[in-house]
DNA sequence: ATCCTCAATCACCAGTATTTTCATCGTTCC
DNA sequence: GGAACGATGAAAATACTGGTGATTGAGGAT
């Protein structure tokens, strides 16, 4: 299941695929709009769980492809230059599933295509980190192909970093996710359950401290 | 169980019903939505395993037929024509187990057929779960060998449970397939038919709760 | 129409399990 | 060396679950 990246800046190309690379998906770069059209018209494509596309393209732009990315059923997400508001709607009526605006977060961008994938039905069913499975159906958690009992809590703050390994989060932020925006009380709260998570999965160096601000999952 | 094949083409539905029969499968054809929509409604929909529906129906399309699918909890297997660019992604979003694109090849359908069949439990007559028996035909339940008096209820839970064994439900989850969206009600209540699952079978490890979201069957 | 029966749901409580807080200790970075 | 920050374990607070029995509601029989 790849990601296809159809933009034409290197540097953001790069940047995007580097990024979703860390967080666990496989990417396939084009950086033109006719030789996209080829990929989607010549080659198998039903490895492609989603398409990134920049609206702005040399050759072909955005919305021509949308034709051929619906006829083999790839999800859109549009890159959308300026907060431009013709081409939001236009992009979302030609049936884009969603679109973000550059210059974007990258926990956002993972954040949207997480939704989407689980929207169409694409979504990641398990993600493994070293020795560690999260079996998402299941909702359960084995290391070594052994079952590891996690609290509820503990499981979507696993869950959550894992969904996008690589990436800072600050406490707030993951406060802001699993408990909710009402939430009152101490952000120290994370650091209990994330040394559950170290301690029952030997995570002490997967889970690396930002200090000051607050974690990430590496791999 | 037999095959609802929801196509207003007399020749391809034909062509589908003979070929499905000397597959090993009952057919019923339907020729319109309405009509599909009346057997939907009025009928005992309970014998029926899988629908193909035709996207482009007099009538009533087959994306407005959805909706019965689903309350009945029948999967359902789109049938597009090769031009119809929007269908294929609206179908699948929409709650579509799988598509094919006309014309296509019967042995393609027939392993498709399986697949979404074997996927959903359908086809299946017999769930056996440690020294339990559920027979789907019979609506019965047995442990070693003896009846279980099951309420409809608790059968109607086991059985989804079962079908899905391994997998967490929410109570959510549950309350949406066993009652319907339209249910007004406590989640808890979802909880006292589980504890009298766990009771008549002896299954408090089989059944497993996973805390603030639900249940789970293991095997 | 009324009663009867049974299943389903609800309400409550006790027992657990989970989450949060807090105090203390260790570490890191000036 | 000191200050700030993070880790940890245990206690306190809170939330959740499972069981029970009462109540409701539907459907069938009289």
């Amino acid at each position: 299941m790849k990601i296809l990246v159809i933009e034409d800046d290197t540097a953001i190309s790069e940047l995007i695929c580097m990024n979703l690379g860390a967080a666990g998906y496989e990417t396939l770069p084009v950086y033109d709009g006719i030789l996209a059209q080829e990929i989607l018209e010549k080659e198998d494509c039903s490895d492609i769980a989603l398409a990134l596309v920049d609206v702005m393209l040399p050759g072909k732009d955005g919305f021509a492809l949308m034709e051929d990315l619906q006829r083999e059923q790839i999800p859109v997400i549009y890159l959308t230059a300026k907060d431009d508001v013709i081409s939001k709607v236009h992009g979302l009526k030609a049936g884009a599933e969603d679109y973000i605006v550059k210059p974007f977060e990258v926990l956002e961008l993972l954040v949207r295509m997480e939704k989407v994938l689980q929207r169409t039905g694409r979504g990641r069913e398990r993600i493994t980190i070293r020795d560690v499975v999260i079996d998402l159906k299941q909702h359960s958690v084995s290391k070594n192909g052994i079952k590891v009992n996690l609290k509820p809590m503990e499981y979507e703050l696993l869950v959550t970093l894992a969904k996008s390994r690589n990436v800072a989060f600050s406490r707030e932020e993951l406060i802001k996710r699993l408990w909710g925006t009402d939430y009152v009380g101490e952000t120290r709260t994370v650091d209990v359950h994330i040394g559950q998570l170290r301690k029952k999965l030997d995570f002490h160096e997967v889970i690396r401290t930002i200090s000051k601000t607050g974690y990430r999952l590496e791999s």
